[in-house]
DNA sequence: CTTACTGTACCGTCTGGACGGTATTGTCAA
DNA sequence: TTGACAATACCGTCCAGACGGTACAGTAAG
């Protein structure tokens, strides 16, 4: 798994990644991505035939490998369905210190246009709805959700503004109320 | 305040603000911008010499009428600065159900350059500030700001996932829990 | 023979911005 | 009062460059 030389298509959505964060959302060429994946232009296109096509790519891209963790996750602890709120809580949490520029690509997929975040929206729905039932306290488990939407939305837009005892406080304050459900 | 025709910079800031929402944060051109505005591409640059300058002002826009629509929802309650939380959630609340096309340009303004948010990062954690001093319950307040802070993102990327009723819960919560401090 | 590209050349369109002009209004000395 | 000038608030055109995408010939590996 760590052993693996990339593929061309896998080193093309990341070097789209990167360079999303670096030239900012709505400034990704395909000429730029093509280079910085070390891969001709007509490379690029054997692979993704149109923008949208990589934009697509790039949001599925996130929202997988999300997905996968989550189940990581789960697995991790002796998950009996029961308490999976406080999988994702703590994945949320950990993901929101460490930095992952792969939310860029999905920044930019939202410049070009915002139907690219629908399967975003289809899938936080459908996440919702299974902690949904998973859970007594809506409330409590609204709160929760949301909670974690704002500090995934700050760093999303890099917006450091919270201390992490700040961060902190909130998160046991979560974790504790998840635990009384 | 109401009878007052536009001037040519506020014509302008608007209809930016409405072509982003139509056209895409990344796609937002000069030229389009003039034309809904009602004004020549020369007289556009004349208020906003560069594209940057729009952007900012965007944001600056954006920033004013949500402190102004702050300040005045504390005037209205008897706001004896102790709780402006309330005041601030209940801003944010009502401001999440009508749709209000003034954060597109924020967002034109990210897909151009993140750094055109520093203002919002700076405003945020001046407002954080501002709460933390007058409230008791840190925890309270952290969950209560990042509820918010979540509510807003989903406006902002108009992802309505969530039904009335379970965004009202939350609200409740909140409003409930702010009391108690 | 197919797959997975490379490399280069090119096209049509759009973009930010520079620039030169113009109509209106205001200022002020003679 | 008038004529000279200047500032304000635009208009309309033009341009160099970047962009997404096409086309196509070549090639190395299996």
């Amino acid at each position: 798994m760590s052993g693996h030389r990339p593929s061309s298509r896998e080193k093309i959505l990341t070097a789209a990644s990167e360079l999303a964060d670096i030239v900012g959302p709505g400034n990704l060429s395909l000429d730029a991505v093509a280079q910085r994946a070390g891969v001709s232009k007509g490379g690029l296109l054997y692979n993704f035939p149109t923008k949208a096509k990589l934009l697509q790519a790039l949001v599925q891209d996130y929202l997988k490998s999300f997905e996968d963790a989550l189940e990581a996750e789960a697995a991790k602890r002796g998950d009996t369905t029961k308490n999976s709120l406080t999988a994702y809580i703590e994945l949320s949490a950990r993901e929101c210190e460490q930095k992952q520029p792969s939310a860029a690509g999905v920044l930019a997929a939202l410049a070009e246009d915002p139907d690219f975040l629908n399967p975003v929206r289809d899938f936080k729905r459908q996440l919702l709805d299974r902690l949904k039932s998973e859970t007594t306290d809506t409330a409590k488990l609204m709160v929760a959700f949301l909670v974690i939407e704002g500090l995934r939305s700050m760093k999303l837009f890099d917006m450091d503004i919270l201390h992490d005892d700040e961060r902190n406080m909130a998160l046991t304050y979560l974790l504790a109320e998840a635990a009384t459900s």
